[in-house]
Order: structure tokens, then C-alpha cells, then sequence
RNA sequence: GCCGCGGUGGCGGAAUUGGCAGACGCGCAGGACUUAAAAUCCUGUGGCCGUUAGGCUGUGCGGGUUCGACUCCCGCCCGCGGCACCA
């Protein structure tokens, strides 16, 4: 059969396979799995939006697909699912603007989903399809919440929670973007709610050091890091000064947390947060109305208000002192929203010399300024002009002296590295000598970058270490006629130095110092070795309607009327389905709250009932808890007695290749592996980490290079592609365009470019020929298929697709090719193009289906060259290449040169040296 | 500010991890086929000089190591992503 251009109808084709697999199932997941070879391939599942599937999508689903068949032919049994984040707020929003229930708009979106999946040609097992928002599914999901209770790990408290206006709901400190809502970009606001939250901080240590166990991408493991935040530290208790807790004999203490317990000979003062417990019972009746008023105008200011954007320290003085436990030295208490009640204690010792924040502070309320850590080495600039003399021999005396630049006006600008222990010569011979307010600049500055409290004008030098004092220079400044922008700010000095001012640690280098007092401490009982986290425990509850609703039953007579009992709902009793008596308009409290059916409940425990005795928990759970758990129910997606059983999920756990977007770094990921960790605590699995091998697909930009966007109408649609290119080029371009894991435009030429090259393969095949092919040949698809092996582990899909085209070209030269190059070409592509290998293997006679066929092995020793070109190079140019035998020396390369005309320009000479590298390089160095 | 990633032709991107920079594709230019267009095929294509042979130059910038650097080291510049008053 001759195919011709008219004959290649891709679309026309892909749908006759699709048919044809789905008949015969041929990507059902084997039953029968040897442990070694099972492989199970995830992708991140979608949430089924009315939009329907993106680019994105496709991308990083094929790039899943090309590894899962290709571990098919390889013969691993493969597990390769795939199913719908279902619940979530679009679809809720969408049912309070339009009254259709959500149910109905995700089934319909799942629906399109579906349809779009399949006409890629996607290998999924359509047998274990899950939908989290299907009672068998989310039945499982609250029995995951009963396990966490069970565990102590869910728990309820009253807290300020992040509280967005306009969505009417709760959010999580992760979905709260910039002080703003991240779905629809209004100002989050602080709000005391009652709340369910579970104790991922438990596992915080754990979420972090298992880290190094996993292979995933730097930049998500670093993003997890920060995301958790530790810092090693040290908890002080500072006791306050005449003060009694009320309650008892003991004596009154603050304890704060910190990372530099070396400096707490520089404390000068404690702030607490304004929330902060202490703060009502320590602050003097002359200071209270300053703290509470302070304290309200705190509570009222937004997340974002009170974070990057306040950039000026407020804060008011309670009136009550501490006692430095180092020094005994008396130290006022402030309030300041600079610091969080939410990180270690809520109280900090505040040590202006070495935090700047702490300086800013220090110096705008005029409290006191210590430097308790030197630099090792400080810099000091000084400008020649500024001295009589040899200014570089007199520098020197003091440390090591350096020329930084040298200026026409002001001569040359000196850098002095002067260890702590001279520099107070130093300034002292800089104030006797610096010439003074000479027209011409006999100025000179310092810019010591370890104690800049010092800033150093015009041969005075000002010790900012009061408020006081940074007018007076700012003043003088002024005064001699320096514009403000050139001022210079005083810098604490933050890092590791040497001990000053610091009693017994003086002279003690930083790291060191630390330990010390921290044993100090310790044997002092006023401190402990400590690390604090910025992971906080993850708040679940969510006042909406389209989630799955938490099992919790309170009951007043369990408990009281103040304070009803919390009763889990018994497992035998799940699912507690969503309620249809609803309506959708958001309240600020749960929908579910205003179903009479859904609130209608039995005490488990008492049996009492009856509306305000015994109610229902009408909240939800944040959708990341659905998808927390999602991989394990693909193992055994029906089963109504677990939700999985022990055996599937050995079978198949963990994931071996997960794929998906980068965006989910923090959220998902943390989650699921928290769940995951919980489990193995439980006993129900024996290992700790669900994901064993992350990758991210980038972001697919439009063709002019910006994000796609319906505002800017630049959206590529793949239904659309499919229909004109078919699915195999979309597949396939998609692949081609770079790099999985980078941001790229679509270019519709490049995807032009693809189609061209299928229409090649489908070409070749009028060039089928029985011949055996030659030993250059079969090495040449040797090669092939090895590298087309290694491009799909490592996921280089661009490169594979470049070997194939230029395997075509080729072959688009040559009068035939040998029917065994042929099907080994098409079983390689197969993965890659599913329909048109398909619908080629089938026109040779091939047994169906090429899917189902072994992966063509590859011969090692086939694939090393016995003649290959190496470059020669004269003084290191290269000047052309030579032909020769696999593993020749150096002499006989050497000899072949010589004889080559084409070299003997290059040869004026003995050579002084030649070097070699077998098999790549000849370099004669003449 | 801190952390992470990156910077190679007109464009998307290759480069066996220190050994012929620019594979493959797009675009562009010239040509073939055609009455014409589309489709297809052939040739060329980093820059500069040269009619050719060839020469010089070239991977963000400045240094260094090396026979040899896109690749390793030091110092910068720019872009993207994340975090951000976290003590």
C-alpha cells in the first residue's frame, strides 16, 4: 500500500483506536503484580472547572503517559489513574449565582474532562476513576479526620483566624496571598472563630528532615524548608521586676525566644506581643489606657497592614521592668506589633545593636543601645585627601590596608580591615589627625560596616547609640551642606563576630558563644536549647456548603449547655452526606447549618436528640484535605471496608513518578506527606513518604509570551488543536517545545513543525522493504532506541523527538527501509504518538496492539562506533576532523595526521606537545 | 532583604557533564514543481572580513584555573519564582 499526503488523516484515525482500546481495554491495570516491577505513575489530579482542559494539562499529562506505556513495554506492571478534585468553591460560587446545585456543574465539567482526556489518547485506567466529591470518597476522608481525632491531632479551638469578606469563609495562613484572599484578591481581616484544626506541627521535625530521603526538585524541597521554618534557638525567662502571677506564689517571668542567646548581654529591652496573655496583667494602671488602646488599634489592622508594608515600629511601654538574668539589669517592657503572637513565644529580648529591627525601635523610642558583638574584622574607608602624609604607611598600622578606587578630586579611597581589638586606636587616631572642614573635601567617612552604630563625618565621629545622637549628626550633617540622601542610616550589626561588653563571654568567637550560654542558661534554670517553627497547625474548617462535611456531633447532655460535648460520629455511621435542603447564599456560617434534615442527629453516646440538645458540626473541611490522601484510594478505588486495603496499597505505595505544577509546592505537598506520616504512626502503612520522585511541568505561556488569560484573548484551547493537528501532534509538540519543567510560549508554527514530521513517518512507510538492513543501520537504530530509553526515564522528551526527526530525515532520503528498523522505529515512537504508530504497525501486519508489544532491546555493544571522527586542534583551534579506528592511540593518530594534506599547513614544526583524549580530541600544540 | 532557579542565533531550545558551541524545530532568504497559490522538495542561514580557499570573533559582564571553559572557581549585572517585621 502506497500512503500518500491525502491518505493522512490523524484525526480521523486516532478516534478508530480510541474506540478500539477502550473495547478491548487494553490499559486496565494488571491484577496480578510482581512487588519489583510494579510502577505506579501519578499524575496531580484536576479540578474539574467549567472551562474544561488547559495546556498545562496536557503537558504534564503526556509527559506521565509516555512513561507509563514505555513501562509497559518494558513490562512493569503499571498503575496509571486518574480522577477529580471535585469539591472546592468555583462551583459553589458559581451554584449562589445561579441557583444550579454544584453537584450538577462538577459532574457536567467531569464529564467534558473525560471526553477532552480521552481524545488525547491518555492510557488511563478509566476502572479506577475517583471523584472526591462522591459520598464513597468522601466517606473515607472523614474517617481520615476520625483517625486524626482519634490521634489527638484534630483538635478545636476559638482562634483569630484569616477571614475574607468577600468569599465569607476562613482561610488558611496558605491561601492568604499578600495579606489578600488568593482567590479573589480582597483584604483578608482577622476574626476569633471556633475552628478545627490538625496538629501538622507535630510532625514538623519529621516533614523536614525526611526531606533529603525523597528525589524531588531543589526548589520545592527548599520551598518546603522555609515554608517550616526552623530556627535553633534558645527560650529565656526573663522574671518581671515586683510582680506576682495572682494566682499563685510564683514569681512573675516572660519567656521569649531567641536565635542569638549570645547577645543577651545586649537586651536593653522586652517586647511582647500586643496580644500577648501577659501584657494585661503586667502593664501599670498609669500605662493602661496607652496598651489598650494600642492593642485595639493592633487587632483592627489587617495581615497586610501589619506586615511588609508597615514599615515604621510602633509600639507603647506597659510600665513594668524585667530583670536581664545575665546582669540583673532592670529593662522596661514595651508592646509592638512588630512582634507576632504566633511565632515562638509572642516575646522577644530585644537587642538593638544586632537586630534592626530592634535598632529601628531602640532609636525612634530612645532606649537604650549595647553592643555586645564586635566584627572579627571591621571595613574602614578613608579618602587619602583626608590626612597629611603617607596616609597608606600610617593606615597600616592598624590593619590591613587596601585600594579601593582612586578618585582625580579626592585621591585614592583606602579600605582599612582592622581586627576589633584596634579599632579604638584607630578612631582615636583618625579624630587627633583627619583634617577638618577643608573646602575641598578634607572629609573623610568611615563606613564600618561591623559597629555602624559609629557613623564617622568630616572627622567627627558620632556614636549612634541614641536617639539623641542620630539627630545630632543627622544635624551636623545638614549643617555642612550634605544632601539627606547621602546620610547615612545606622546598621545593626547582625552577623558572627567576636564578644563584648559581655562579662564572662567576652573575647568568645560567635558560634562558639552560643553553646556556652546556653549551657549557662541551663545550669542557671533560666533557659533551654530550643528551635522554633514558622509551621503553624492546619486549619480545616471552612463555612461552606461544597466540601465534605466533618463528622462531629456535639450534645449538651454529654456535655453541658455551656459547653456541649464534641462526640465523633461512629465510623459505622459514615458518610455524613451533604444535605440538598440548602440554600447556597453565603452567611458568614456554614450552609449546612440551615438544613433541618442535616441537623436532625441522634447522640451516638446518650441517645438524646432534639434542636440546641444535639446537633451536627455544620462545617466542611478545606478541600486540601481530599486531596491529601487521593493517591492511596487509587490503589483500591471501590472498596467500602477501608479506604484501602492493606494489600493494594503494598502493592502499589508509594508513587513512584509524580507529576504536576509547581504552584502546589507548599500546600498539597506538605499535606500529603503529613497524612502519610500520620498513617505509618497509626500502623496502617511501613513507610514515610508518599511520593518518591517529583518533577513539575512549567508553565505554557501564550504565543506572545504572557500568561494565557481570557482577558487578553490569548488562549490556547487543545480541543481545538486536537481537531486540526490531531492528537498526536498536540502530544508530541507539547513534548517538543523544551524542557517539562520550564515556562514556554506555544508557537502554532513549531506545532506545524510536528505535524510536518508526522506526515513524514507516515510516508516513510511506502519505503518498507524487506531487506535486511546493513551493520550502519542497525546500529543506527540501536542507538535509537537506547537513547530514546534514557530521554524518557529522565523525562527529556525534547531531545528523544529531535533523534526521531532526524531519524526520518534520513530514512526521507534513502530509497527503503528495512521492515525490522521499520517496527522498531514505531514501537519506540508509540508512547510518544500513540494513534499513528498504531494505525502504521497495523498496516504492516503487526498484531494488535503495538501497546501491548515488548520494548525493543538494544544491543550495548551496538551502539559504540568502531570508526569514529575525532577533532584535531593546533594550538588549541580546531582545524578539522579525522576518521579513526575506536580506541587508537595517540601515536597512531599522530602518524594519520601527518599524512593528511589538509593538516600539513598547520605542521611548521616538531610539536612541543600533543594532547590526547582517546576517542574525542587531538590537540598539537606547535 | 533572604532563599531557590536561570541568562547560549531573529525565536523555542541542543551540547555525551571539561573536549568540533548552536543538534532538532520554527522563522527567514534563494531555488525546483505549479498558469497561480497551497502542499512538498532542494540549498543556505550566529556575527564580521573574503569572489573562493579560508581567517577573525562569539554562550549576560569582569577576572581566574586549564593544553582546552557554555560547563569549574572568585567578583558583579539582569530576569523569573517563592518567602518576608519569623526574633
Amino acid at each position: 500500500m502506497a500512503n500518500r499526503d491525502d491518505d493522512f488523516q490523524p484525526v480521523e484515525f486516532a478516534k478508530k483506536w480510541q474506540k478500539k482500546w477502550e473495547k478491548e481495554g487494553i490499559y486496565k491495570t494488571p491484577i496480578k503484580v510482581d512487588p519489583k516491577k510494579k510502577f505506579y505513575c501519578l499524575d496531580m489530579f484536576p479540578y474539574p472547572s467549567g472551562v474544561g482542559l488547559h495546556v498545562g494539562h496536557v503537558e504534564g499529562y503526556t509527559a506521565t503517559d509516555i512513561y507509563s506505556r514505555y513501562m509497559r513495554m518494558r513490562r512493569f506492571q503499571v498503575l496509571h489513574p486518574i480522577g477529580w478534585d471535585a469539591f472546592g468553591l468555583p462551583a459553589e460560587n458559581y451554584a449562589i449565582k445561579t441557583g444550579i446545585h454544584p453537584r450538577e456543574t462538577t459532574e457536567k465539567a467531569i464529564q467534558t474532562f473525560i471526553e477532552q482526556i480521552k481524545s488525547l489518547g491518555l492510557s488511563y485506567d478509566w476502572g479506577r476513576e475517583i471523584g472526591t466529591h462522591r459520598p464513597d470518597y468522601y466517606k473515607w476522608t472523614q474517617w481520615f479526620f476520625l483517625l486524626l481525632y482519634k490521634k489527638g491531632l484534630a483538635y478545636k479551638k476559638t482562634a483569630p483566624v484569616n477571614w475574607c469578606p468577600s468569599c465569607q469563609t476562613v482561610l488558611a495562613n496558605e491561601q492568604v496571598i499578600d495579606g489578600k484572599c488568593e482567590r479573589c484578591d480582597t483584604e483578608v481581616s482577622q476574626k476569633d472563630m471556633d475552628q478545627w484544626f490538625f496538629k501538622i506541627t507535630d510532625y514538623a521535625d519529621r516533614l523536614l528532615k525526611d526531606l533529603d530521603k525523597i528525589d524531588w526538585p531543589e526548589s520545592t524541597k527548599e520551598g518546603q524548608r522555609n515554608w517550616i521554618g526552623r530556627s535553633e534557638g534558645a527560650i529565656i525567662k526573663f522574671s518581671i521586676f515586683n510582680f506576682q502571677f495572682s494566682n499563685s506564689n510564683e514569681e512573675g517571668y516572660v519567656e521569649v525566644f531567641t536565635t542569638r542567646p549570645d547577645t543577651v548581654f545586649g537586651a536593653t529591652y522586652l517586647v511582647l506581643a500586643p496580644e500577648h496573655p501577659l501584657v494585661n496583667k503586667i502593664t501599670t494602671e498609669k500605662h493602661k489606657p496607652a496598651v489598650e488602646k494600642y492593642q485595639q488599634a493592633a487587632k483592627k489592622k489587617t495581615a497586610l497592614q501589619r506586615s511588609a508594608l508597615e514599615k515604621d515600629k510602633t509600639g507603647v511601654f506597659t510600665g513594668a521592668y524585667a530583670i536581664n538574668p545575665v546582669n540583673g539589669k532592670k529593662i522596661p517592657i514595651w508592646i509592638a506589633d512588630y512582634v507576632m503572637m504566633t511565632y515562638g513565644t509572642g516575646a522577644i529580648m530585644a537587642v538593638p545593636a544586632h537586630d534592626q529591627r530592634d535598632l529601628e525601635f531602640a532609636l525612634k523610642y530612645g532606649l537604650e543601645i549595647i553592643e555586645v558583638v564586635a566584627p572579627k574584622v571591621a571595613k574602614y574607608i578613608v579618602i587619602e585627601k583626608s590626612l597629611e602624609g603617607n596616609v597608606e604607611r600610617m593606615l597600616a598600622k592598624y590593619g590591613q590596608v587596601r585600594i579601593i578606587k582612586e578618585d582625580k578630586d579626592w585621591g585614592k579611597f583606602f579600605e582599612v580591615n582592622v581586627t576589633y581589638d584596634k579599632e579604638g586606636a584607630l578612631i582615636e587616631f583618625l579624630k587627633a589627625n583627619l583634617l577638618k572642614d577643608s573646602e575641598d573635601g578634607g572629609a573623610w567617612y568611615a563606613d564600618s560596616v561591623g559597629t555602624t552604630n559609629k557613623v564617622v563625618f568630616r572627622g567627627k565621629v558620632f556614636n549612634v547609640l541614641h536617639k539623641q545622637d542620630l539627630e545630632d549628626f543627622k544635624e551636623y550633617a545638614r549643617s555642612t551642606g550634605v544632601p539627606e540622601d547621602q546620610f547615612v542610616e545606622p546598621q545593626a550589626y547582625v552577623e558572627d563576630g567576636v564578644n563584648i561588653n559581655s562579662d564572662f563571654l567576652n573575647r568568645m568567637e560567635t558560634p562558639k558563644t552560643k553553646e556556652i550560654i546556653i549551657q549557662w542558661l541551663e545550669d542557671k534554670k533560666v533557659g533551654k536549647k530550643q528551635a522554633a517553627y514558622k509551621l503553624r497547625d492546619w486549619l480545616i474548617s471552612r463555612q461552606r456548603y461544597w466540601g465534605a462535611p466533618i463528622p462531629i456531633i456535639y450534645c449538651t447532655k454529654c456535655g453541658s449547655e455551656d459547653k456541649p460535648a464534641i462526640v465523633p460520629v461512629p465510623e459505622k455511621d459514615l458518610p455524613v452526606k451533604l444535605p440538598e435542603d440548602v440554600d447556597f447564599k453565603p452567611t458568614g456560617e456554614s450552609p449546612l447549618k440551615y438544613s433541618k434534615k442535616f441537623h436532625k442527629v441522634t447522640c451516638p453516646v446518650c441517645g438524646a436528640r432534639g434542636e440546641g440538645v444535639v446537633w451536627r458540626e455544620s462545617d466542611t473541611m478545606d478541600t486540601f484535605v481530599d486531596s491529601s490522601w487521593y493517591f492511596f484510594r487509587f490503589t483500591d478505588p471501590k472498596n467500602d471496608k477501608e479506604f484501602a486495603s492493606k494489600q493494594a496499597i503494598k502493592t502499589w505505595m508509594p508513587v513512584d513518578l509524580y507529576v504536576g505544577g509547581a504552584e502546589h509546592t507548599v500546600l498539597h505537598l506538605l499535606y500529603s506527606r503529613f497524612f502519610t506520616k500520620v498513617l505509618k504512626d497509626a500502623g496502617y502503612i511501613d513507610f514515610d513518604e508518599p511520593f518518591m520522585k517529583l518533577r513539575h511541568q512549567g508553565l505554557i505561556l501564550a504565543e506572545d509570551g504572557r500568561k494565557m488569560s481570557k482577558r487578553w484573548g490569548n488562549v490556547i484551547n487543545p480541543d481545538d488543536e486536537i481537531k486540526k493537528f490531531g492528537a498526536d501532534t498536540v502530544r508530541m509538540y507539547e513534548m517538543f517545545m523544551g524542557p517539562l519543567k520550564d515556562a514556554k510560549p506555544w508557537s502554532t508554527a513549531g506545532e506545524r513543525g510536528v505535524y510536518r514530521f508526522l506526515k513524514k513517518v507516515w510516508l516513510l512507510h511506502q519505503k518498507v522493504t524487506d531487506r535486511k538492513p546493513d551493520q550502519t543501520e542497525e546500529r543506527m537504530i540501536h542507538k535509537l532506541i537506547a537513547y530514546t530509553s534514557k530521554g524518557i526515564e529522565t523525562l527529556s522528551m525534547n531531545t528523544v523527538i529531535a533523534r526521531f526527526m532526524e531519524f526520518v530525515n534520513h530514512y526521507s532520503k534513502e530509497k527503503e527501509i528495512p521492515l525490522s528498523v521499520w517496527k522498531r522505529f514505531l514501537l519506540i515512537m508509540a508512547p510518544f504518538a500513540p494513534h499513528i504508530t498504531e494505525e502504521l504497525w497495523n498496516q504492516i501486519g503487526g498484531k494488535f496492539s503495538i501497546h501491548q508489544q515488548k520494548w525493543p532491546d538494544h544491543d550495548p555493544k551496538m551502539i559504540k562506533d568502531d570508526q569514529i571522527e575525532i577533532a584535531v586542534a593546533f594550538n588549541d583551534k580546531t582545524r578539522g576532523t579525522i576518521t579513526i579506528e575506536a580506541g587508537s592511540d595517540q601515536e597512531t593518530v599522530w602518524q594519520m595526521i601527518q599524512h593528511q594534506a589538509k593538516f600539513a599547513k598547520y605542521i611548521t614544526s616538531q610539536p612541543k606537545k600533543i594532547i590526547f583524549v582517546k576517542d574525542r580530541i587531538i590537540n598539537i600544540l606547535i
